[in-house]
DNA sequence: GCTTTTACAGTAAACGTTTACGTAAGAGCT
DNA sequence: AGCTCTTACGTAAACGTTTACTGTAAAAGC
């Protein structure tokens, strides 16, 4: 036979209807033990598998959900991935991945892409919620959950800590550590999400401890390594004095680090860095990265948990704002005042 | 309207058939054009979205293809799905993505599943192709890339390097660079891909070069940092001297650097290291590492092309053996002898 | 011995498309 | 006028399932 077997080839294999086929695959009730095995029989001497898109039609659920990354490659996307997809795999479901590269048009293409294939749901990661895309999202009526963003037009369920506050916490620990020239590198600017919130995060922390907060000591980056290895030239180049840096993102941080001590600076003893993320990078590198821990592989899994509740029992569920946790490790020291 | 708007909704409301609206939804022929605006009108005021469920039901088409990976965590694996990704969106696919984990039952599982879900390819990264995925594979009547990994049965196209010889050439470069101590931190032991392929190219390095190979200069770690970090402890614990060592992943060397560097080695003046992959990482660490390029993005991308050609025209397609390239930077220093 | 229940099973509609085929009207030609 | 050809549609089958509805015989209850 050239084309794979269909319920019907089983059910005329067994001399039975496709309907008692059907019943046994789902193990209802109405059947005999013999029937039942004559059918079993039969799938297996055909070598049937069922065909989830006819099933898919017919039930409305595909078993599917879809994510949207700005970015996939890099350790953060990666990580939260596999936390999605650990879970939905062990409930059952596949996941598409989209790489919106956070381009407008590119979202909303992917969100069509995601309706048409009839996805069950969507986990919408790290990136911005624009209008339009809020909006694309409640004409398509699928549940959505967001992780390391939220939405400030509707009330979509997200998973994600508290930026602000931690960013506040990692300044505050340098301030701690008798640091008071304390520059940023922070991350896209205008980036809503975790842009401006770390960046107000370390402002307040220099306002409540006292310090005036200079601009030239905030340098911008894009998240990534190379963006990081050049904000720190910038800094370095800018002719103001620092003891210390805090990074908005652990990538950013080791790129800045590696800038630093290609110009000679030791860490921490002349620099102290601290990042944000706790990648698996931050343990390996050399001096290990002082940083924020974000449970990126449990948040990526909490959000699965969500969406999938979401569109089992259409319950609403709750947002979780997770907790984070500053890392001590090498890359911060006390500041050696000159006596 | 509760349910979203099919195909007859919109022909009811533009007083054609659901042939009609077939075809201009695909411009072909066989309409005037007030019909076809009538239609266009019709969609848009329904707000229209065309079911590929149903659409993949009946010509046996999805657009949507399974790549199975080891780990989805990291840079190797997400730099690879980057390339794929984007190919495959730029070809109207979408991606499932399958963490095998590298444990065989969960492969087969995933590619249970992938052939109920009627993917129209699937693309296989990075693991040994067990001769359990070799038959599974030829049942489902779907085209299959291999990335990074090969397959002794069958002849299934694939992407990938020639370890061997980037090992080979990595280890040259160390000898040539003075080094006769060369230890190497291999990865998992018996992994017909990665493992033993890079290993012998080391192996045949040395003894082309009249070099002693000894058993206790090479570790074996796992591919990742952490394995990388414990690695260089037993290097450095074992008692044997070495001047210089190759890791068979970048990971595996930053974490052999961290490691060696919190034990006060200084990199490469009292170590050399030649690292493998060349990931955005191994640029932005101090010392950067040397190390071989593998372009895993384009890679990626290939795979795709090529299983996407498979599926397209189903023509057979070749394999591709991709060039690598030796990248030098600052981890490694010409040996200095006493003198 | 009668009705009622139960167990087992088949029939057919439905899910939302695509597409082969049919048909009617008009155009073009002889 | 009669013929064919083209254009513009409509009809209905098919894709592979699920499931509500029927049907029937045997078992159970009285």
């Amino acid at each position: 036979m050239k084309n794979p077997p269909t319920i019907k080839d089983v059910a005329k294999r067994a001399n039975v209807s496709v309907a008692t086929v059907s019943r046994v695959l789902h193990n209802l009730s109405g059947y005999s033990s013999a029937t039942k095995d004559k059918i079993l029989d039969a799938i297996e001497e055909l070598g049937y598998q069922p065909n989830a898109i006819a099933r898919g039609l017919v039930n409305k659920r595909t078993q599917t959900i879809g994510v949207l990354f700005p970015a996939v490659s890099g350790y953060f996307s990666s990580t939260l991935l596999h936390g999605i997809e650990e879970y939905a795999h062990s409930k059952g479901f596949s996941v598409i991945v989209c790489n919106t590269q956070d381009d407008g048009k590119r979202t909303m293409k992917y969100l069509q892409v995601l309706r048409e294939k009839q996805v069950d749901g969507i986990i919408f990661a790290s990136a911005e919620v624009k209008d339009e895309y809020d909006q694309a999202i409640s004409e398509m009526r699928v549940p959505v959950v967001l992780v390391n963003t939220f939405s400030q037009k509707q009330i979509i369920p997200y998973v994600k800590i508290d930026d602000r506050l931690a960013a506040y916490q990692a300044t505050s620990y340098l301030i701690q550590n008798g640091h008071r020239e304390i520059a940023m590198i922070s991350g896209t600017v205008g980036d809503r999400i975790a842009g401006s919130p770390r960046l107000e995060g370390y402002r307040q922390a220099l306002e409540d401890h006292g310090i005036a907060c200079v601009e030239s000591r905030i340098a911008y980056g894009t998240f990534n390594m190379e963006s990081g290895s050049q904000a720190m030239e910038r800094l370095l180049e800018g002719g103001v004095s620092f003891t210390a840096v805090f990074a908005a993102s652990d990538e950013m941080a080791i790129g800045a680090m590696g800038a630093a001590m290609k110009k000679g600076i030791t860490i921490p003893e002349e620099l102290s860095v601290i990042g944000f993320d706790d990648l698996e990078l931050s343990r390996a590198v050399y001096p290990s990265l002082t940083t924020i821990h974000q449970p990126l592989a449990q948040m990526g899994r909490m959000a699965c948990e969500k969406l999938i509740a979401l569109i089992d029992d259409g319950e609403d569920v709750a947002s979780s704002m997770v907790a984070h946790k500053l890392i001590e490790r090498e890359s911060v020291s006390p500041l050696h005042r000159p006596s």
